[in-house]
DNA sequence: CTCAAGAACCGAACTTTATACGGCACATGG
DNA sequence: CCATGTGCCGTATAAAGTTCGGTTCTTGAG
């Protein structure tokens, strides 16, 4: 299954690394964090990403500071029943801004789902009106974040 | 609890959207798209730094070319009898590059892990060597992802 | 109402960074 | 040996970031 045209190297790594804790570094900047010129650099970048290494830049922004106090957990089960069932809960899922996250998982449930609410308020209004209005939800179970103990998501490099 | 010195108004939310979709956008592209001169959008861009909105900037590397083709999440339980174990257990997964988020919730088990890994093999390693090595887990389940319906985890401005 | 003060925006000058180009060193394979 | 390709670098040009002064608008006190 290669896709991948080329590999990387001890140096595409740190750039990788770099660029994923501070995504508007200079190249300047990296270039001599890495010891390479920032000519280099810049082609080991754009290289990077025409290869798909990197898929974007983004800014992380702050939940707490923009209303989004709450995260949360729902373990949910579908009614395997009816046809188009995950289909339709995908499709459902992905149009829904509060929810983060959503992963097909195998075990003792169907999907996982990580959502972003205000309070618990506004979470028993998404639950209610939003997650169990979807046709085919069996079952839910929630599991609310009293603490963040990791919550960068940084993969290793 | 006001630690917030300003409020942000709309532009500022346009702002935030677009430097999350795209953190390496120029404050000239991103000026006129949001219908203000450059200076000015340089100047709202370092103020919501400032005041928090913005935590940092960041590549979205692709966990797959990297060779992280596994998603798994575990329910971890601990043994409360010990004394503690939360910090411990805490600490440990801080230091675990594997661990890409680790969350206390409430409900029917202690925290909830989502990990990275190669493959099995590699988790199988991860769980045995890893996480139950661990004083204090008492009980884990496991929750292979078997397709990731939604991953970006943007969050609604 | 008047006026001073502050906030937000803008354009222009200046500084820094990105990018494109040409050349150099080195490894590879015919 | 030589041709080719790859990776690196320095320079020059184009683009973006940054600072500064000045304008308008709002606000609140006199």
């Amino acid at each position: 299954m290669g896709v991948r045209m080329t590999d990387i190297d001890r140096i595409d790594r740190r750039i990788l690394k770099q660029l994923q804790a501070d995504g508007r570094i200079s190249a300047v900047e990296l270039a001599d964090k890495i010891g390479l010129s920032p000519t280099s650099t810049g082609e080991r970048m754009k290289r990077l990403q025409r290869d798909g290494y990197i898929a974007g830049f983004g800014a992380r922004l702050d939940p707490h500071r923009l209303g989004l106090g709450l995260l949360v957990f729902v373990e949910v089960s579908l009614d395997k029943t009816t046809p188009d069932v995950f289909e339709k809960f995908a499709q459902a899922v992905k149009r829904a801004p509060e929810v983060l996250e959503c992963h097909m998982v195998a075990g003792g449930f169907d999907y996982l789902v990580k959502t972003r609410v205000a309070d618990m308020a506004a979470y028993r209004h998404f639950l209610g009106e939003i997650l169990l209005a979807l046709p085919g939800v069996k079952e839910t179970r929630t599991y609310a974040v009293m603490e963040e103990v990791k919550s960068d998501g940084m993969l290793p490099v």
